[in-house]
DNA sequence: ATTAATCCAGTTTTT
DNA sequence: CTGGATTAAT
């Protein structure tokens, strides 16, 4: 089969090697995916079986691309396990251990949080050194652990942040109880995914015969372990060390440039033929990449002919001027689905966006990363969470506090009222309460209320008779002395949606869930919260848009829900390889990150400023210069025909001065601009 | 004590 | 547009 691919001779070198470790050095446009197919052929060839082969990328789309390429070739390739290293750990945990609840970051933020919450503020030193917020906690935590460092979480944090050495034990404490209460509900994280899955295959022999790993320069010790756990006869990396963007996730350019260390007889490939660039552009790249420090000497050849145009600089007064300029430049190309903007930050994107707009230019985001963490999507999950597993404290919590006038504290309060109730089964405590369960016996003092006085369980809930359903007239829960007139009311249409929904199809329980009055009452909040201005003034313009939006999520979850057929396997869908959610057509605007592994006919790279890109605050935190660098030489790398560079000199802000810049260090490496002219 | 309202600033990204 | 911090309101 690997004949019937049309691999260049070094391809199909590499795609050929023997069984050993091999690295291939596989530089931007060079054809790194069909090699990487070629090989999948080669050892089906070579009588290779399928389900021992572990393709590992670094995102699912990735996967999903590459097996379906192969699947041209030989009806063996759904056997192949692919995907993240995330994904894969998923499914064999899953397998293997079906009671683990797998969390998004920012639900385990929030546990984190609570835990801190419990603990004494510490006597608060002095006002300039405040302890970590613990959402800066867990990211760095979560480095921590993807970092693999041996020694202790304090130890590395008061090594590397000595002005936070004072609260080194106190983190720690809060961290071993954080871990405690992961392990009592059976949650998990993403890192936890990798520690047990690398722990699995350290106490099983594994049943690979390859192992393939793709964008190997963007691969953390951490991973790099589970590679080591897994241990395969033979190891097929693929990366290119110019391109290695994830430092602030742990990845470590040393794992490639130490390869042939690690592996005496490792053997490396190097490809060379770029196919996707005009030699204009592959020029403007490699003068930029020289800056850094080579680590494999590396000699594009330029496969290309013809005659391109040189990359060209833009220069505004502001950023307004340089979207419209951009804009009407898009306009006039007729293909827009090959056209690209390319940016650093996100925060680049709004202005082109609505520029685009209003020259009628179709454009898209990159999915919105922030569709299953949104408000809206997160609590209809959390109602399927809560009805697949009636044990999932977090879930159950979160939407009990989305009740009017419930804040986290009595949503606490209530969930422990309703375990009492029934006996530790939810369903049991909505429907038949045990009358004689002791609930809100905790004493607090209300200072409103007059003297401090035990205030629970002192109201009669008959007041909330005529706003909720009769099934839950006097339920004991409602006893609750902060529970207000609309809050009884949700609280019993959440009684009514718990207990008559539809479990199993995904789909039918969506509906059910959009459909129910209590989500439509969380509905009508969030969107008049959403279309306030500044000033608290309504805007009609405003409500549309949110209402807009809100559907357009609403109609993703319900054709998401579509694709399966059971609860378990939807939740576990929206959490893992679930397909991304790009919508729409048109110029794609990316930021750098997302863009990689993609190019495009026409690519403008913006807000080329000092300080914007490279993006000095977080140089200091991750790779430094160099690593801003490799971002730029993706992102140069990313255009096939025409470039264009631009900068503003001035950010006009609302409400703000206008701020003004400097060209990017960039475009002087990229000799665009000459020092003089500064 | 707890929730809601208001204001301000803004880090990139995958699972 | 969201999260954190501060302030107002029950």
């Amino acid at each position: 089969m690997l004949e019937t691919l049309q691999l260049n001779p070094e391809q199909r070198k590499a795609a050929s090697a023997l069984q050993g470790h091999n690295l291939v050095i596989a530089s931007a446009g060079t054809g790194k995916t069909s090699t990487i197919v070629g090989r999948i052929l080669y050892l089906l060839d070579n009588g290779i079986k399928p389900e021992e082969i572990l393709l590992l990328t670094f995102t699912n789309k990735a996967s999903n691309e590459m097996i379906a390429r192969v699947a041209k070739y030989s009806k063996l390739s759904s056997k192949i396990e692919a995907g993240t290293f995330h994904a894969v750990a998923y499914r064999y945990l899953k397998e293997h251990y079906p009671n683990l609840s797998l969390k998004q970051p920012k639900e385990l933020r929030k546990l984190l949080e609570s835990i801190v919450d419990t603990k004494n503020v510490l006597n608060a030193t002095d006002e300039d050194k405040k302890p970590y917020t613990s959402q800066h906690l867990y990211a760095l935590y979560s480095l921590y652990t993807n970092a693999l460092k041996q020694e202790d979480f304090s130890a590395w944090l008061s090594s590397k942040n000595p002005e936070h050495a004072p609260y080194a034990a106190f983190y720690e404490n809060i961290l071993e109880e954080f871990e405690n209460t992961k392990k009592k509900h059976d949650y998990i994280d993403y890192n936890d995914l990798l520690l047990l899955f690398k722990k699995a295959m350290l106490e099983r022999p594994s049943p690979y015969k390859e192992v393939l790993c793709d964008e190997f320069q963007d691969t953390n010790p951490l991973q790099e372990s589970i590679l080591d756990a897994i241990n395969p006869p033979s190891l097929f990396c693929v990366g290119d060390y110019d391109q290695s963007i994830y430092a602030f996730n742990g990845a470590d350019i040393s794992i490639i440039s130490n390869f042939t260390q690690k592996y005496k007889n490792a053997r490396v490939f190097t490809l060379t033929k770029n196919y996707r660039s005009s030699k204009e552009i592959l020029d403007l790249a490699n003068q930029v990449i020289q800056h850094n420090q080579r680590i494999y000497p590396k000699n594009l050849e330029v496969v290309k002919s013809g005659k391109f145009n040189k990359p060209t600089l833009l220069n505004y007064n502001d950023n307004i001027a340089q979207c419209q300029d951009i804009a009407k430049r898009i306009v006039m190309r007729k293909d827009f689905k090959e056209v690209a903007v390319i940016f650093r930050n996100n925060a680049s994107a709004d202005q082109l966006e609505a520029a685009l707009r209003s020259h009628n230019v179709p454009s898209k985001r990159k999915g919105s990363a922030s569709f299953f963490e949104s408000k809206e999507v997160a609590l209809a999950l959390d109602i399927c969470a809560l009805l697949f597993n009636p044990k999932d404290i977090m879930a159950a919590i979160h939407i009990l506090s989305c009740i009017s006038d419930i804040g986290s504290n009595t949503a606490k309060d209530i969930h422990e009222a309703l375990m009492l109730l029934g006996n530790g089964d939810l369903k049991l405590a909505l429907t038949q309460p045990n009358q004689e369960a002791k609930i809100y016996t905790k004493k607090k003092e209300i200072t409103s209320m007059g003297l401090f006085e035990e205030i629970f369980a002192l109201e009669n809930s008959s007041r909330f008779n005529s706003v909720i359903d009769k099934a839950f007239h006097s339920h004991p829960v409602l006893m609750h002395p902060k529970i207000s007139l609309n809050g009884a009311k949700m609280l019993s249409d959440f009684f009514i949606l718990y207990t008559k929904a539809p479990t199993h199809s995904p789909s039918a329980l969506i509906k059910h869930i959009l459909e129910s009055a209590f989500f439509q009452t969380f509905k009508t909040r969030l969107l008049k919260e959403r279309s306030k201005n500044k000033d608290g003034s309504y805007n009609e313009f405003k409500k549309l848009q949110a209402q807009k939006r809100f559907n357009e999520k609403i109609d993703l979850l319900s054709s998401l829900a579509k694709n399966y057929q059971n609860l378990g396997r939807f939740l576990n869908g929206t959490l893992i390889g679930s397909s991304e959610a790009t919508q729409g057509e048109g110029v794609n605007l990316l930021s750098v990150h997302a863009s990689k592994g993609l190019e495009f006919k026409d690519v403008y790279i913006i807000d080329l400023m000092e300080g914007r890109f490279p993006n000095h605050k977080l140089m200091n935190t991750g790779g430094g210069i160099e690593e801003e660098r490799r971002l730029f030489y993706v992102a140069i790398t990313r255009a096939k025909e025409n470039l264009w560079l631009s900068y503003a000199k001035n950010e006009l802000r609302e409400n703000a001065k206008p701020k003004e810049h400097k060209p990017s260090v960039f475009l002087y490496e990229a000799g665009l601009l000459k020092p003089d002219s500064k």
